[in-house]
DNA sequence: TTCTCACTTGAACAATTGTGCAATCGATGA
DNA sequence: TCATCGATTGCACAATTGTTCAAGTGAGAA
């Protein structure tokens, strides 16, 4: 897959002078870290799973409720919901003859959230940089 | 792509006295902004894209940089960089002969290490949830 | 203007991921 | 015990995504 050969080789071929400094910089995190962030990233980067986690921020349900609110075949739920608990997103307890579903802690609620705000708004500005075109300050 | 054909005619074939309550739970969030944030999270949910940025979240960089350092070619981190810019993720800006990258804002920061810091720790827990193996208890 | 450097883009292939059917499991009730 | 209901799983197919090479762009130097 994607891996540095030797990440510590950090050695650009642009002159410092052109930059503003070069402090060799590190990777602050560990692979593993990186490796389980992004997995639970990209669980949650489906529309159709989202959707199920912010039904669930609402409380706990079941299988079946979840298929008839989605308009989806049981299967189908239980596959999304299978792929956010193999990340521990979500939990699951036997209710009677149902199986409810909720919310693995406040982070991941807080994460959910917080993304969902995001995508509300689009304000994305900083000094001397620019978000919205290709190339419009690129002098 | 995934889509309820009446996501208002929820009306779960269980029937309600084998749940808690049912208060027939409406969408939370529209559509686009799930459509939205689950396209950010697919974004940062690759270990290659999500180490650019933990790398972003120290200074900007320049391409050839974060190139030398990854010990990837130019293309491989142009391409990767196009995908978090297309998600207005992270910003660009032409510094002399170089172009540098740096985060968008500090909500992406925050996303980035707030995703950093759930991935090394495993807390997880909930009255009446499992959430380590298959069948804990269940029953 | 022309050349070169730094970077971007297009396209094709490989790898990963999502979906739906059918078979199966596991708990409850008869 | 057996039948049934709710939910899960395996598998095959389709769709999406990541990677790489080669060609292209655009700003600055000559």
């Amino acid at each position: 897959m994607t891996q540095s050969p030797d990440p510590d080789s950090a050695e650009p071929s642009c002159t410092p002078e052109e930059h503003i400094a070069k402090p060799a910089r590190k990777p602050l995190v560990d692979e593993v870290s990186l490796e389980t962030a992004s997995r639970l990233f990209r669980a949650i980067g489906d529309p159709a799973r989202l959707r199920l986690l912010s039904k669930l921020a609402q409380g706990e349900m079941c299988v079946t409720e979840l298929a008839v609110s989605e308009g989806e075949s049981l299967s189908t739920i239980s596959q999304r919901l299978r792929v956010l608990r193999s990340e521990n997103i979500i939990v699951r307890r036997r209710q009677g003859k149902h199986i409810s579903y909720g919310l693995a802690d406040q982070h991941v609620m807080d994460l959910v959230f917080n993304a969902l705000a995001h995508a509300s708004e689009r304000p994305v500005s900083m000094p001397g940089f620019s978000s919205k075109s290709e190339k419009e300050d690129l002098t």
